[in-house]
DNA sequence: CGATTGCCGACTGTCGACAGCTTGAAACCC
DNA sequence: GGGTTTCAAGCTGTCGACAGTCGGCAATCG
Protein backbone atom coordinates (compact mmCIF):
# COMPACT_ATOMS: atom_id res chain seq x y z
CA UNK A 1 0.00 0.00 0.00
CA UNK A 2 2.99 2.52 0.26
CA UNK A 3 3.59 2.88 -3.22
CA UNK A 4 0.07 2.87 -4.51
CA UNK A 5 -2.11 3.83 -2.30
CA UNK A 6 -5.82 2.31 -3.40
CA UNK A 7 -5.87 4.09 -6.79
CA UNK A 8 -8.20 1.67 -7.79
CA UNK A 9 -11.14 2.90 -6.04
CA UNK A 10 -12.06 5.23 -9.26
CA UNK A 11 -9.96 8.06 -8.59
CA UNK A 12 -9.35 9.27 -5.09
CA UNK A 13 -12.73 9.95 -3.52
CA UNK A 14 -13.09 7.76 -0.85
CA UNK A 15 -9.84 6.71 0.58
CA UNK A 16 -9.14 3.66 2.56
CA UNK A 17 -12.79 4.03 4.65
CA UNK A 18 -13.59 0.07 4.97
CA UNK A 19 -11.41 -3.27 5.09
CA UNK A 20 -8.97 -3.83 1.81
CA UNK A 21 -10.84 -6.77 1.55
CA UNK A 22 -14.33 -5.34 1.06
CA UNK A 23 -12.60 -2.59 -1.51
CA UNK A 24 -11.26 -5.65 -3.23
CA UNK A 25 -14.58 -7.67 -3.37
CA UNK A 26 -16.41 -4.63 -4.79
CA UNK A 27 -13.60 -3.74 -7.70
CA UNK A 28 -13.78 -7.54 -8.53
CA UNK A 29 -17.72 -7.60 -8.09
CA UNK A 30 -18.02 -4.35 -10.23
CA UNK A 31 -15.51 -5.95 -13.02
CA UNK A 32 -17.00 -9.30 -13.35
CA UNK A 33 -20.61 -8.11 -13.34
CA UNK A 34 -19.62 -5.41 -15.79
CA UNK A 35 -18.10 -8.23 -18.16
CA UNK A 36 -14.27 -6.62 -18.06
CA UNK A 37 -13.35 -9.91 -17.01
CA UNK A 38 -14.70 -12.59 -19.37
CA UNK A 39 -16.71 -16.00 -18.10
CA UNK A 40 -14.15 -18.45 -17.46
CA UNK A 41 -11.72 -15.95 -17.14
CA UNK A 42 -8.62 -17.20 -14.83
CA UNK A 43 -7.65 -14.61 -12.43
CA UNK A 44 -4.21 -14.12 -11.07
CA UNK A 45 -4.05 -13.61 -7.22
CA UNK A 46 -0.24 -11.80 -8.11
CA UNK A 47 -1.40 -9.66 -11.46
CA UNK A 48 -4.84 -8.78 -9.70
CA UNK A 49 -2.34 -7.85 -6.76
CA UNK A 50 0.06 -6.32 -8.65
CA UNK A 51 -2.99 -4.04 -10.58
CA UNK A 52 -4.39 -3.13 -7.35
CA UNK A 53 -2.06 -1.92 -5.47
CA UNK A 54 -2.63 -4.07 -2.61
CA UNK A 55 -0.67 -7.18 -1.39
CA UNK A 56 -2.20 -10.61 -2.21
CA UNK A 57 -3.86 -11.18 1.06
CA UNK A 58 -6.64 -8.97 1.10
CA UNK A 59 -7.18 -10.22 -3.01
CA UNK A 60 -7.04 -13.89 -1.80
CA UNK A 61 -9.59 -13.21 1.01
CA UNK A 62 -11.88 -11.19 -1.99
CA UNK A 63 -11.50 -13.77 -3.97
CA UNK A 64 -12.97 -16.09 -1.40
CA UNK A 65 -15.90 -14.20 -0.52
CA UNK A 66 -16.85 -13.78 -4.15
CA UNK A 67 -16.12 -17.85 -4.07
CA UNK A 68 -19.00 -18.20 -1.66
CA UNK A 69 -21.40 -16.15 -3.61
CA UNK A 70 -21.02 -17.53 -6.66
CA UNK A 71 -19.56 -15.28 -8.80
CA UNK A 72 -16.01 -17.23 -8.49
CA UNK A 73 -14.82 -20.50 -9.00
CA UNK A 74 -11.63 -22.02 -7.66
CA UNK A 75 -9.64 -25.08 -8.58
CA UNK A 76 -6.47 -25.82 -6.17
CA UNK A 77 -3.43 -24.65 -6.61
CA UNK A 78 -4.74 -23.33 -10.17
CA UNK A 79 -6.14 -20.44 -8.77
CA UNK A 80 -9.48 -18.44 -9.72
CA UNK A 81 -12.22 -18.35 -12.56
CA UNK A 82 -14.85 -16.04 -13.28
CA UNK A 83 -17.86 -18.07 -12.72
CA UNK A 84 -19.50 -19.42 -16.29
CA UNK A 85 -22.97 -20.11 -16.18
CA UNK A 86 -24.73 -22.28 -18.67
CA UNK A 87 -28.28 -22.81 -19.68
CA UNK A 88 -28.53 -25.24 -17.19
CA UNK A 89 -26.97 -23.35 -14.24
CA UNK A 90 -29.21 -20.24 -15.15
CA UNK A 91 -32.25 -22.84 -14.92
CA UNK A 92 -31.61 -23.64 -11.72
CA UNK A 93 -30.86 -20.52 -10.17
CA UNK A 94 -34.31 -19.20 -11.22
CA UNK A 95 -36.44 -22.36 -10.07
CA UNK A 96 -34.00 -21.75 -6.38
CA UNK A 97 -35.40 -18.12 -6.89
CA UNK A 98 -39.02 -19.35 -7.58
CA UNK A 99 -38.46 -21.71 -4.26
CA UNK A 100 -37.79 -18.46 -2.00
CA UNK A 101 -40.08 -15.94 -3.31
CA UNK A 102 -43.47 -18.64 -3.45
CA UNK A 103 -42.63 -19.19 0.28
CA UNK A 104 -41.84 -15.60 0.94
CA UNK A 105 -45.12 -14.50 -0.32
CA UNK A 106 -47.16 -17.38 1.49
CA UNK A 107 -45.48 -16.03 4.77
CA UNK A 108 -46.32 -12.65 3.44
CA UNK A 109 -49.62 -12.42 2.96
CA UNK A 110 -50.56 -13.27 6.03
CA UNK A 111 -49.01 -10.88 7.95
CA UNK A 112 -49.85 -8.06 4.66
CA UNK A 113 -50.97 -4.42 5.90
CA UNK A 114 -51.34 -0.87 4.43
CA UNK A 115 -47.95 0.04 5.08
CA UNK A 116 -46.05 -2.94 3.50
CA UNK A 117 -47.95 -2.27 0.15
CA UNK A 118 -47.44 1.86 0.59
CA UNK A 119 -43.40 0.72 0.67
CA UNK A 120 -43.84 -1.67 -2.31
CA UNK A 121 -45.80 0.77 -4.28
CA UNK A 122 -43.46 3.47 -3.67
CA UNK A 123 -40.44 0.69 -4.76
CA UNK A 124 -42.49 -0.09 -7.86
CA UNK A 125 -42.31 4.05 -8.37
CA UNK A 126 -39.09 4.13 -8.06
CA UNK A 127 -38.28 0.78 -10.66
CA UNK A 128 -40.38 2.79 -13.04
CA UNK A 129 -38.81 6.16 -12.57
CA UNK A 130 -35.32 3.80 -13.08
CA UNK A 131 -36.44 2.19 -16.05
CA UNK A 132 -36.56 5.62 -18.67
CA UNK A 133 -33.46 6.58 -18.87
CA UNK A 134 -31.34 5.51 -16.20
CA UNK A 135 -28.21 2.80 -16.54
CA UNK A 136 -28.89 -0.86 -16.61
CA UNK A 137 -27.35 -1.94 -13.48
CA UNK A 138 -29.58 0.60 -11.90
CA UNK A 139 -32.45 -0.84 -13.12
CA UNK A 140 -31.57 -4.00 -11.97
CA UNK A 141 -30.55 -2.94 -8.56
CA UNK A 142 -34.16 -1.56 -7.77
CA UNK A 143 -35.85 -4.61 -9.28
CA UNK A 144 -33.74 -6.26 -6.99
CA UNK A 145 -34.26 -4.00 -4.22
CA UNK A 146 -38.57 -4.80 -4.51
CA UNK A 147 -38.08 -8.54 -4.23
CA UNK A 148 -35.90 -8.09 -1.19
CA UNK A 149 -38.20 -5.89 0.37
CA UNK A 150 -40.78 -8.78 -0.77
CA UNK A 151 -38.73 -11.36 1.36
CA UNK A 152 -37.17 -9.52 4.32
CA UNK A 153 -41.25 -8.28 5.25
CA UNK A 154 -41.69 -12.24 5.37
CA UNK A 155 -39.41 -12.07 8.35
CA UNK A 156 -37.25 -14.90 7.81
CA UNK A 157 -33.43 -13.85 8.28
CA UNK A 158 -32.58 -16.71 7.13
CA UNK A 159 -34.63 -16.88 4.10
CA UNK A 160 -33.01 -13.22 3.30
CA UNK A 161 -29.98 -14.42 3.49
CA UNK A 162 -30.44 -17.34 0.81
CA UNK A 163 -31.63 -14.76 -1.49
CA UNK A 164 -29.02 -12.93 -0.81
CA UNK A 165 -26.72 -15.24 -1.39
CA UNK A 166 -28.37 -15.99 -5.54
CA UNK A 167 -28.99 -12.60 -5.93
CA UNK A 168 -25.78 -12.17 -6.80
CA UNK A 169 -25.82 -14.90 -9.06
CA UNK A 170 -29.10 -12.99 -10.37
CA UNK A 171 -26.60 -10.09 -11.16
CA UNK A 172 -24.27 -12.43 -12.91
CA UNK A 173 -27.01 -13.71 -15.18
CA UNK A 174 -29.08 -10.17 -16.06
CA UNK A 175 -25.22 -8.97 -16.92
CA UNK A 176 -24.01 -12.05 -18.83
CA UNK A 177 -27.43 -11.45 -21.40
CA UNK A 178 -25.57 -7.74 -21.92
CA UNK A 179 -29.40 -6.20 -22.27
CA UNK A 180 -31.38 -4.10 -19.61
CA UNK A 181 -34.54 -5.23 -19.02
CA UNK A 182 -37.78 -5.72 -20.94
CA UNK A 183 -39.66 -2.54 -21.50
CA UNK A 184 -40.68 -0.83 -18.27
CA UNK A 185 -44.37 -0.66 -18.91
CA UNK A 186 -44.81 -4.80 -19.02
CA UNK A 187 -42.18 -4.60 -15.45
CA UNK A 188 -44.98 -2.31 -14.22
CA UNK A 189 -47.83 -4.21 -14.69
CA UNK A 190 -45.87 -7.24 -13.66
CA UNK A 191 -44.99 -5.88 -10.10
CA UNK A 192 -48.47 -4.54 -9.87
CA UNK A 193 -49.89 -7.99 -10.27
CA UNK A 194 -47.76 -9.14 -7.81
CA UNK A 195 -48.76 -6.52 -5.37
CA UNK A 196 -52.58 -6.86 -5.93
CA UNK A 197 -52.24 -10.60 -5.03
CA UNK A 198 -50.56 -9.85 -1.74
CA UNK A 199 -52.96 -6.89 -1.38
CA UNK A 200 -56.09 -9.88 -2.09
CA UNK A 201 -54.75 -12.04 0.46
CA UNK A 202 -55.34 -15.18 -1.57
CA UNK A 203 -52.26 -17.54 -1.50
CA UNK A 204 -53.21 -19.05 -4.52
CA UNK A 205 -52.95 -15.91 -6.33
CA UNK A 206 -50.09 -14.97 -4.93
CA UNK A 207 -48.53 -18.11 -6.51
CA UNK A 208 -49.79 -17.69 -9.54
CA UNK A 209 -48.34 -13.91 -9.96
CA UNK A 210 -44.88 -14.93 -8.62
CA UNK A 211 -45.14 -18.18 -10.88
CA UNK A 212 -45.60 -15.97 -14.02
CA UNK A 213 -42.99 -12.88 -12.70
CA UNK A 214 -40.27 -15.48 -12.32
CA UNK A 215 -41.28 -17.60 -15.55
CA UNK A 216 -41.39 -14.55 -17.61
CA UNK A 217 -37.80 -12.98 -16.37
CA UNK A 218 -36.11 -16.73 -16.63
CA UNK A 219 -37.35 -17.15 -20.34
CA UNK A 220 -36.21 -13.74 -21.00
CA UNK A 221 -33.02 -14.39 -19.51
CA UNK A 222 -32.53 -18.29 -21.02
CA UNK A 223 -33.27 -16.55 -24.23
CA UNK A 224 -31.24 -13.71 -24.02
CA UNK A 225 -28.16 -16.84 -23.14
CA UNK A 226 -29.15 -19.20 -26.28
CA UNK A 227 -28.47 -16.01 -28.35
CA UNK A 228 -25.02 -15.01 -26.96
CA UNK B 1 4.62 -26.21 10.55
CA UNK B 2 7.76 -26.54 11.68
CA UNK B 3 8.07 -26.96 15.46
CA UNK B 4 4.68 -29.01 15.47
CA UNK B 5 4.05 -31.04 11.82
CA UNK B 6 0.09 -31.72 11.92
CA UNK B 7 -0.43 -32.85 14.89
CA UNK B 8 -3.82 -32.44 15.40
CA UNK B 9 -5.24 -34.62 12.49
CA UNK B 10 -5.62 -37.10 15.34
CA UNK B 11 -2.44 -39.46 14.70
CA UNK B 12 -0.49 -40.14 11.75
CA UNK B 13 -2.66 -41.84 9.28
CA UNK B 14 -2.65 -39.98 6.61
CA UNK B 15 -0.51 -36.51 6.56
CA UNK B 16 -0.43 -33.50 4.53
CA UNK B 17 -3.02 -34.72 1.87
CA UNK B 18 -4.93 -31.65 1.47
CA UNK B 19 -4.87 -28.29 2.12
CA UNK B 20 -4.28 -27.19 5.29
CA UNK B 21 -7.56 -25.05 5.08
CA UNK B 22 -9.45 -27.90 4.63
CA UNK B 23 -7.83 -29.47 7.94
CA UNK B 24 -8.19 -26.67 10.09
CA UNK B 25 -11.71 -26.07 8.77
CA UNK B 26 -12.27 -29.53 9.52
CA UNK B 27 -10.99 -28.87 13.07
CA UNK B 28 -12.85 -26.21 13.57
CA UNK B 29 -16.17 -28.01 12.16
CA UNK B 30 -15.35 -30.72 14.74
CA UNK B 31 -14.67 -28.44 17.74
CA UNK B 32 -17.59 -26.46 17.33
CA UNK B 33 -20.59 -29.21 16.35
CA UNK B 34 -19.12 -30.98 19.76
CA UNK B 35 -19.10 -27.63 21.61
CA UNK B 36 -15.32 -27.94 22.74
CA UNK B 37 -15.95 -24.21 21.56
CA UNK B 38 -18.81 -22.66 23.54
CA UNK B 39 -21.67 -20.66 21.56
CA UNK B 40 -20.53 -17.11 21.55
CA UNK B 41 -16.93 -18.16 22.54
CA UNK B 42 -14.11 -15.50 20.82
CA UNK B 43 -11.86 -17.29 18.78
CA UNK B 44 -8.03 -15.53 18.09
CA UNK B 45 -6.37 -16.62 15.38
CA UNK B 46 -3.40 -16.15 16.97
CA UNK B 47 -4.05 -18.88 19.43
CA UNK B 48 -5.80 -21.55 16.93
CA UNK B 49 -2.78 -20.91 14.93
CA UNK B 50 -0.16 -21.74 17.80
CA UNK B 51 -2.18 -24.18 19.34
CA UNK B 52 -2.51 -26.07 15.92
CA UNK B 53 0.74 -26.02 14.80
CA UNK B 54 0.28 -23.66 11.69
CA UNK B 55 0.44 -19.74 10.55
CA UNK B 56 -2.55 -17.65 10.68
CA UNK B 57 -2.80 -17.45 6.90
CA UNK B 58 -4.50 -21.03 6.79
CA UNK B 59 -6.35 -20.26 10.07
CA UNK B 60 -8.43 -17.30 8.82
CA UNK B 61 -9.00 -18.37 5.55
CA UNK B 62 -10.81 -21.56 7.43
CA UNK B 63 -12.73 -19.29 9.36
CA UNK B 64 -13.85 -16.81 6.48
CA UNK B 65 -15.41 -20.87 5.56
CA UNK B 66 -16.89 -21.16 8.54
CA UNK B 67 -18.23 -17.89 8.54
CA UNK B 68 -20.17 -18.60 5.05
CA UNK B 69 -21.28 -21.46 6.11
CA UNK B 70 -22.72 -19.89 9.39
CA UNK B 71 -20.59 -21.90 11.51
CA UNK B 72 -18.59 -18.40 12.79
CA UNK B 73 -19.23 -14.80 12.70
CA UNK B 74 -17.16 -12.14 12.53
CA UNK B 75 -16.49 -8.76 13.49
CA UNK B 76 -13.71 -6.55 12.33
CA UNK B 77 -10.24 -5.99 14.08
CA UNK B 78 -11.79 -8.13 16.57
CA UNK B 79 -12.36 -11.74 15.08
CA UNK B 80 -14.35 -14.61 15.16
CA UNK B 81 -17.18 -15.49 17.31
CA UNK B 82 -18.63 -19.09 17.55
CA UNK B 83 -22.50 -18.43 16.38
CA UNK B 84 -24.89 -18.63 18.98
CA UNK B 85 -28.56 -19.81 17.87
CA UNK B 86 -31.15 -18.05 19.71
CA UNK B 87 -34.87 -19.40 18.99
CA UNK B 88 -35.79 -17.31 16.64
CA UNK B 89 -32.44 -17.69 14.12
CA UNK B 90 -33.61 -21.98 14.77
CA UNK B 91 -37.26 -21.10 13.44
CA UNK B 92 -35.81 -19.51 10.39
CA UNK B 93 -33.29 -22.46 9.45
CA UNK B 94 -35.99 -25.15 9.57
CA UNK B 95 -38.59 -22.59 7.77
CA UNK B 96 -36.33 -22.28 4.99
CA UNK B 97 -35.21 -25.97 5.29
CA UNK B 98 -38.94 -26.87 5.14
CA UNK B 99 -39.13 -24.31 1.78
CA UNK B 100 -36.41 -26.40 0.16
CA UNK B 101 -37.17 -30.00 0.77
CA UNK B 102 -40.87 -28.98 -0.16
CA UNK B 103 -39.68 -27.57 -3.52
CA UNK B 104 -37.02 -30.58 -3.97
CA UNK B 105 -39.66 -33.15 -3.37
CA UNK B 106 -42.47 -31.07 -5.64
CA UNK B 107 -39.67 -31.31 -8.25
CA UNK B 108 -38.73 -34.69 -7.52
CA UNK B 109 -42.08 -36.78 -7.30
CA UNK B 110 -42.84 -35.88 -10.95
CA UNK B 111 -39.64 -37.62 -11.87
CA UNK B 112 -39.91 -40.64 -9.38
CA UNK B 113 -39.11 -44.07 -9.87
CA UNK B 114 -38.35 -47.43 -8.60
CA UNK B 115 -34.40 -46.98 -8.83
CA UNK B 116 -34.47 -43.82 -6.41
CA UNK B 117 -37.11 -45.55 -4.43
CA UNK B 118 -34.47 -48.43 -3.84
CA UNK B 119 -31.65 -46.39 -2.90
CA UNK B 120 -33.90 -44.00 -0.48
CA UNK B 121 -35.16 -47.06 1.24
CA UNK B 122 -31.45 -48.24 1.48
CA UNK B 123 -30.70 -45.39 3.04
CA UNK B 124 -33.72 -44.97 5.68
CA UNK B 125 -32.47 -49.12 6.91
CA UNK B 126 -28.74 -47.66 7.44
CA UNK B 127 -30.60 -44.66 9.17
CA UNK B 128 -32.08 -47.48 11.24
CA UNK B 129 -28.95 -49.25 11.93
CA UNK B 130 -26.86 -46.24 13.21
CA UNK B 131 -29.96 -45.22 15.75
CA UNK B 132 -29.00 -48.47 17.44
CA UNK B 133 -25.67 -47.83 19.13
CA UNK B 134 -23.75 -45.43 17.11
CA UNK B 135 -22.70 -42.05 17.76
CA UNK B 136 -24.79 -39.55 17.86
CA UNK B 137 -23.08 -37.70 15.42
CA UNK B 138 -23.33 -40.18 12.95
CA UNK B 139 -26.64 -40.85 13.51
CA UNK B 140 -27.35 -37.23 12.30
CA UNK B 141 -25.08 -37.31 9.10
CA UNK B 142 -26.83 -40.52 7.73
CA UNK B 143 -29.60 -38.86 8.63
CA UNK B 144 -28.57 -35.50 6.40
CA UNK B 145 -27.67 -37.36 3.83
CA UNK B 146 -31.38 -39.36 3.37
CA UNK B 147 -32.97 -35.32 2.68
CA UNK B 148 -29.92 -34.72 0.63
CA UNK B 149 -30.23 -37.49 -1.62
CA UNK B 150 -33.86 -36.29 -2.02
CA UNK B 151 -32.82 -32.87 -2.60
CA UNK B 152 -29.86 -34.40 -5.20
CA UNK B 153 -33.17 -36.36 -7.15
CA UNK B 154 -34.37 -33.19 -7.59
CA UNK B 155 -31.71 -32.42 -9.93
CA UNK B 156 -31.16 -28.72 -9.08
CA UNK B 157 -27.35 -28.38 -7.93
CA UNK B 158 -28.10 -24.46 -7.08
CA UNK B 159 -31.03 -26.14 -5.04
CA UNK B 160 -28.81 -28.98 -3.46
CA UNK B 161 -26.08 -26.06 -2.85
CA UNK B 162 -28.51 -23.77 -0.29
CA UNK B 163 -29.31 -27.56 1.60
CA UNK B 164 -25.50 -27.87 1.79
CA UNK B 165 -25.70 -24.39 3.15
CA UNK B 166 -27.56 -24.93 6.06
CA UNK B 167 -26.90 -28.56 6.54
CA UNK B 168 -24.47 -27.11 8.38
CA UNK B 169 -26.11 -24.96 10.26
CA UNK B 170 -28.85 -27.46 11.05
CA UNK B 171 -25.70 -29.94 12.55
CA UNK B 172 -25.41 -27.01 14.87
CA UNK B 173 -28.66 -26.97 15.56
CA UNK B 174 -28.72 -30.36 16.52
CA UNK B 175 -25.35 -30.12 18.31
CA UNK B 176 -26.53 -27.39 20.29
CA UNK B 177 -29.35 -29.40 22.26
CA UNK B 178 -26.70 -31.92 23.20
CA UNK B 179 -29.41 -34.60 22.94
CA UNK B 180 -29.42 -37.42 20.43
CA UNK B 181 -32.26 -37.94 17.96
CA UNK B 182 -36.00 -38.86 19.32
CA UNK B 183 -36.45 -42.94 19.28
CA UNK B 184 -35.78 -45.10 16.65
CA UNK B 185 -38.57 -46.15 15.62
CA UNK B 186 -39.85 -42.90 14.99
CA UNK B 187 -37.21 -41.91 12.74
CA UNK B 188 -37.61 -44.76 10.73
CA UNK B 189 -41.86 -44.23 10.69
CA UNK B 190 -41.18 -40.80 9.52
CA UNK B 191 -38.95 -41.48 6.85
CA UNK B 192 -41.08 -44.23 5.29
CA UNK B 193 -44.05 -41.84 5.35
CA UNK B 194 -41.73 -39.27 3.09
CA UNK B 195 -41.22 -42.25 1.18
CA UNK B 196 -44.79 -43.66 0.29
CA UNK B 197 -45.90 -40.00 -0.28
CA UNK B 198 -43.61 -40.04 -2.82
CA UNK B 199 -44.07 -43.13 -4.31
CA UNK B 200 -48.10 -42.50 -4.60
CA UNK B 201 -47.16 -39.55 -7.14
CA UNK B 202 -49.37 -37.23 -4.72
CA UNK B 203 -48.00 -33.83 -4.51
CA UNK B 204 -50.03 -32.76 -2.12
CA UNK B 205 -49.32 -35.99 0.33
CA UNK B 206 -45.39 -35.18 -0.20
CA UNK B 207 -46.05 -31.83 1.26
CA UNK B 208 -47.84 -33.09 4.19
CA UNK B 209 -45.50 -36.05 4.75
CA UNK B 210 -42.50 -33.07 4.89
CA UNK B 211 -44.62 -30.39 6.45
CA UNK B 212 -44.89 -33.12 9.52
CA UNK B 213 -41.47 -34.51 9.12
CA UNK B 214 -39.67 -31.32 9.63
CA UNK B 215 -42.14 -29.93 11.89
CA UNK B 216 -41.66 -32.53 14.43
CA UNK B 217 -37.48 -32.46 13.95
CA UNK B 218 -38.49 -28.43 14.87
CA UNK B 219 -40.61 -28.84 17.47
CA UNK B 220 -37.83 -31.13 19.14
CA UNK B 221 -34.79 -28.79 18.67
CA UNK B 222 -36.92 -26.08 19.66
CA UNK B 223 -37.61 -27.25 22.69
CA UNK B 224 -34.36 -28.54 23.51
CA UNK B 225 -33.01 -25.36 22.80
CA UNK B 226 -35.76 -24.02 25.32
CA UNK B 227 -34.33 -26.35 28.47
CA UNK B 228 -31.13 -25.77 27.53
C1' DC C 1 6.33 -37.48 -37.37
C1' DG C 2 4.03 -38.44 -32.95
C1' DA C 3 4.58 -39.51 -28.09
C1' DT C 4 7.40 -39.04 -23.92
C1' DT C 5 10.45 -36.91 -20.75
C1' DG C 6 12.89 -33.24 -18.59
C1' DC C 7 13.31 -28.46 -17.67
C1' DC C 8 11.85 -23.64 -16.90
C1' DG C 9 8.89 -20.03 -15.63
C1' DA C 10 4.91 -18.65 -13.11
C1' DC C 11 1.93 -18.99 -9.49
C1' DT C 12 -0.29 -20.72 -5.28
C1' DG C 13 0.07 -22.24 -0.40
C1' DT C 14 2.18 -20.98 3.62
C1' DC C 15 5.02 -18.43 6.63
C1' DG C 16 6.90 -14.74 9.78
C1' DA C 17 6.92 -9.70 10.62
C1' DC C 18 5.20 -5.07 11.38
C1' DA C 19 1.87 -1.32 12.12
C1' DG C 20 -2.40 0.26 13.90
C1' DC C 21 -6.44 -0.64 16.52
C1' DT C 22 -9.03 -2.48 20.57
C1' DT C 23 -9.38 -3.64 25.12
C1' DG C 24 -8.68 -3.93 29.82
C1' DA C 25 -6.60 -1.97 33.68
C1' DA C 26 -3.59 0.89 36.26
C1' DA C 27 -2.93 5.65 37.42
C1' DC C 28 -4.85 9.91 38.16
C1' DC C 29 -8.06 13.64 39.22
C1' DC C 30 -11.90 15.53 41.73
C1' DG D 1 -14.57 6.47 46.23
C1' DG D 2 -16.31 7.16 41.52
C1' DG D 3 -15.25 8.63 37.10
C1' DT D 4 -11.79 9.83 33.61
C1' DT D 5 -7.31 9.51 31.32
C1' DT D 6 -3.30 7.10 30.02
C1' DC D 7 -0.79 3.16 29.06
C1' DA D 8 0.51 -1.49 27.93
C1' DA D 9 -0.52 -5.90 26.06
C1' DG D 10 -2.65 -8.55 22.62
C1' DC D 11 -4.61 -9.04 18.39
C1' DT D 12 -6.07 -8.18 13.60
C1' DG D 13 -5.10 -6.31 8.94
C1' DT D 14 -1.65 -6.21 5.72
C1' DC D 15 2.71 -7.05 3.71
C1' DG D 16 6.79 -9.29 1.46
C1' DA D 17 9.27 -13.72 0.99
C1' DC D 18 10.11 -18.61 0.14
C1' DA D 19 9.19 -23.27 -1.26
C1' DG D 20 6.57 -26.69 -3.67
C1' DT D 21 3.69 -27.51 -7.53
C1' DC D 22 1.54 -26.98 -12.05
C1' DG D 23 1.51 -26.02 -17.02
C1' DG D 24 3.92 -25.31 -21.16
C1' DC D 25 7.84 -25.80 -24.19
C1' DA D 26 11.74 -27.96 -25.98
C1' DA D 27 14.67 -31.74 -26.50
C1' DT D 28 14.69 -36.69 -26.96
C1' DC D 29 13.23 -41.21 -28.28
C1' DG D 30 10.69 -44.61 -30.88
Amino acid sequence: MSTTPSKFLGGATVIQQRNLVEQVADYLTQAIISQRFAPGERLSEMQLARDLGVSRAPVREAARLLESRGLLVSQPRRGFFVRALDAGELNDVFDLRLCLERHALARLVTVFDAEKERALRRQIDIICNAATGDSDSRKIEEDLAFHRMVIAYADNRRLLKAFDDISHELRLCIALIGKTHADPDSIATSHWALLDALASGDPARCREAIDYHIGVARDYVVKGIGEA
